[in-house]
DNA sequence: ATACTTGCAAAAGATTTGCCGCATG
DNA sequence: CATGCGGCAAATCTTTTGCAAGTAT
């Protein structure tokens, strides 16, 4: 069982073999495309379709917001009118986007994790979440 | 004459009457409605027919896109599906949403400048750009 | 059994584009 | 005058939804 399939018995959401299937796509994605893989909803939906043809583009969008809902999964949007998910983690990372190879880095400063608590507490505010992209260019030398 | 105005000259940008409108009404956005305003296209629109009704949503679209590809001004998506816009300022700043009101505030923080550069430079990029967005709730008390 | 899910196709919402007459520099 | 611009409607792209039939607990 994976990651992903454990995690929605944890938070009680139902499970389907659709659902499964998708979990199972999504919680392999890092293994087997490395770190830098943020599969968008095209993508993940021609990988589940590799496993069960009859999945439908509708289920992966419906299953993705339901994971994504529950904390099981990520969203992002990288600035291309598309989404892109990967698999929740215990550890909270940024993302640094290759603006010439749209390659994702991702990162972690615990620095810049308090600094932005601070920030947030200083408004008046708790913070609740937060999106931090950095886009860079190469650095030659 | 506007900023906004003034910014297409320097560009090189060609100015009709369209474009003046439009660049009035984002000039005057945050003077008129508070530095918590960050139009979207459907309410620029709204506010560019009160001058000239027969602008139509297409000039501007093309005309926000023009603009930003100047740097004239910014455009966001605060995770809503839909692009805010604003007028570029010399002093960058990032953006904290209240997750309860949609209110949009501004702040400065030089020492999360600085930190993002030293992030980039560590994992070999020179930084072009980020977007930092903090979402809270605000804090009683 | 009952409420939840799915597939399909249609709908919706944001944004872009082709065409052609018109304005700008 | 030539090139680029704007209006309109149609097209595109991503994501959502209504419906009827199937499924998990």
């Amino acid at each position: 069982m994976n990651t992903i399939e454990e995690k929605c018995k944890e938070k009680g959401v139902r499970l389907t073999d659709q659902r499964r299937t998708i979990a199972k796509v999504i919680s392999e994605s890092k293994m087997t495309f490395g770190s830098k893989d943020h599969p968008d909803v095209d993508e993940l939906h021609k990988r589940v379709s590799l496993i069960d043809k009859k999945i439908s583009i509708a289920t992966v969008y419906r299953t993705l917001k339901l994971f994504e809902e529950s904390g099981i999964i990520e969203r992002h949007d990288f600035r291309e009118g598309k989404s892109r998910y990967e698999p929740s983690t215990d550890q909270h990372h940024d993302h640094l986007i290759d603006i010439h190879s749209g390659e994702i880095i991702e990162f972690v400063d615990k620095d810049i994790e308090e600094l932005q608590i601070k920030i947030a507490k200083k408004l008046g505010y708790n913070l609740v979440d937060h999106k931090l992209e950095l886009y860079g260019s190469k650095n030659k030398k």
